[in-house]
DNA sequence: TCTTGCCGTGAAACGCGTTTCATAGCCTAT
DNA sequence: ATAGGCTATGAAACGCGTTTCACGGCAAGA
């Protein structure tokens, strides 16, 4: 492999002025950077990237630590993180930790041990306390809330009331929610805006994913005791509830009102009431919140939710 | 920083005996070894990854071109590379294309660079005469078919071939496809596997996304001759032309006989007739084709479909 | 007793691009 | 005429871990 010193020879040049070259530093004349050019182009040279970021200390990668890469939400994010690490010339690394600690410590190490500036945690199941002492190794920002630490998060608060509120709008008392992992941030949101309202309480949880929401439907059909709608916490569990209540024989929004979250695909084509969020947004502004200049600030950016009706609610008598 | 001059001075050995140390080499004295543990534990050192990849010319990391991180499709095989690549303590760095070609060049150059050990090309757009020179510079393996180049892929012809036949087993001779982008290999593939068996055509190109169905179910509407049984190229696209349907007042499979692709769990819930692909098998077999010892042979996988019977495709009259 | 051979250790080279600092010529403002 | 500033250029240091090579010591096989 031919490297700078190479090109110095055989341009005639020292290695600062083929650096120079290379990076688009001016004060170098213009014979000299043609010669260089010339030397490029006959040796084959490659610049070596790995010797860039070991004298610059900087590796212009972000790591991203999320538990799935295939599931709808978090591909989303990953989506536009995507997006924006391109369009300002970095690159990403996933770890996809199935929310395993020992696989976030790995994401957390890297950061350690500089083969990323930064680091995007989609979600997590290590403590803050285990994470954030290596904001000194470099910036790391959160998409979801958590007092005094950089993140780029919906209020789930909030966005959950107005769905409760709407549904009580419609005169429905008795009302479920699904959630996804029972202990996580946006669940204890959820599950907050809830218990503020509701009495009876059908609470659903571990579910993520359709086929979970096709288990909702199955022991919902079991239940004596049977709200008359339910809130999901994403658009694929509620579509897999609607879908299996229907294969059944059920009437959706006849014997059970749903509220999808997400605003997917898959609700636009079940015209389905939910909440849509701009995922890829919230990994746009994530990325932008670990390149940014000043490392000691702690931005916290809340992205909007906008609730959607559609056709899979229905007044409650 | 400290570094391991530091510790080499710290623990009163050389910098070999550290890195050895370190690298749990043998042929360090206990007492030494200890030393070195505990100037480490002094000076609170830590390893940095990107002299480790300058001095040992690798980086144990692969990338991974394709067009949408997002894409059930794509994401399902991201999932696999991310297993595989877990498991074999590498890391992967993700190019989202577009299909773009000066995009997918980004992640070719990076190979050239050295950022990566290997390149995994999900689906791209530039040719290969472009995309196979690169082999130089490191393993490069495609999941999807081409003549000599190192790949794991599915049969797509067999694949169409079997949906086509069930079809026509069922009593259809009106049969329309979904293809995704019209030219690339393995709608050419598919597009080869029904003009062998089907006379009247009914394509319908363009088809990614569940919105892309719905789209397919008006134009199907709107034709005043219709194949009584469409074969999509996904699950998604199959989803939203069966739901669109239905929405629209008609009978799925009573008026339109549907078979999916992928075998994803949308098509479980919807209890769809559809060909099952082992998408995460994908991405594990192309990661292990990458770090393979043998860089002269092209090894070629080919990984099978499978057929599943569901209630979305009735006999024809 | 002599030769292998393994254990243990370190100096120095290696991989390679960036950046600091010093130097020198030349022009402009005072 | 002189100080100050800009253009150009290169030597050398820097970032930091790995690996090759050479060498001393000791034990086992010949």
């Amino acid at each position: 492999m031919t490297n700078i010193r190479d090109l110095a020879r055989e341009a005639n040049v020292s290695v600062t002025t083929v650096s120079r070259v290379l990076n688009d530093h001016p004060y170098v004349a213009n014979e000299k950077r043609q010669a260089v050019r010339e030397a490029i182009e006959k040796l084959g040279y490659i610049r070596n990237q790995t010797a860039v970021h070991l004298s610059t200390g900087m590796t212009k990668t972000v790591g991203v630590m999320l538990p799935f890469v295939d599931h709808p939400y978090h591909a989303a994010i990953l989506q536009g993180i995507a997006q924006a690490a391109f369009d300002a010339s970095y690159r990403f690394l996933t770890w996809q930790t199935n929310y395993v600690e020992t696989h976030e410590q790995l994401a957390l190490d890297a950061l350690a041990q500089q083969e990323i500036d930064a680091l995007i945690v989609v979600s997590h199941s290590l403590p803050l306390s285990v994470i954030l002492p290596y904001e000194r190794h470099g910036p790391i920002v959160f998409c979801e809330h958590h007092e005094d630490v950089v993140a780029v998060y919906i209020d789930h608060y909030t966005a959950f009331q107005q769905g409760l509120a709407h549904l009580r709008q419609q005169g429905h008392t008795s009302i479920g929610i699904c959630l996804g992992r029972p202990d996580s941030t946006n669940s204890l949101a959820r599950k907050h805006a809830y218990q503020e309202v509701v009495c009876d309480e059908f609470v659903y949880e571990q579910t993520l994913t359709i086929e979970d929401g096709a288990t909702v439907a199955r022991r919902w059909m079991q239940q004596k005791q049977r709200p008359t709608a339910i809130l999901t916490a994403s658009d694929h569990v509620a579509a897999g509830l609607i879908l299996e209540l229907r294969k059944q024989g059920y009437q959706v929004p006849g014997d059970l009102s749903v509220i999808g979250f997400d605003g997917s695909e898959l609700a636009e084509v079940l015209a389905m009431t939910t909440i849509a969020i701009p995922y890829a947004t919230i990994g746009r502004h994530a990325f932008q919140l670990t390149i940014r200049e000043d490392p000691i600030a702690r931005p916290q950016i809340e992205v909007p939710s906008a609730f959607i009706s559609g056709t899979t609610v229905l007044p409650h008598a």
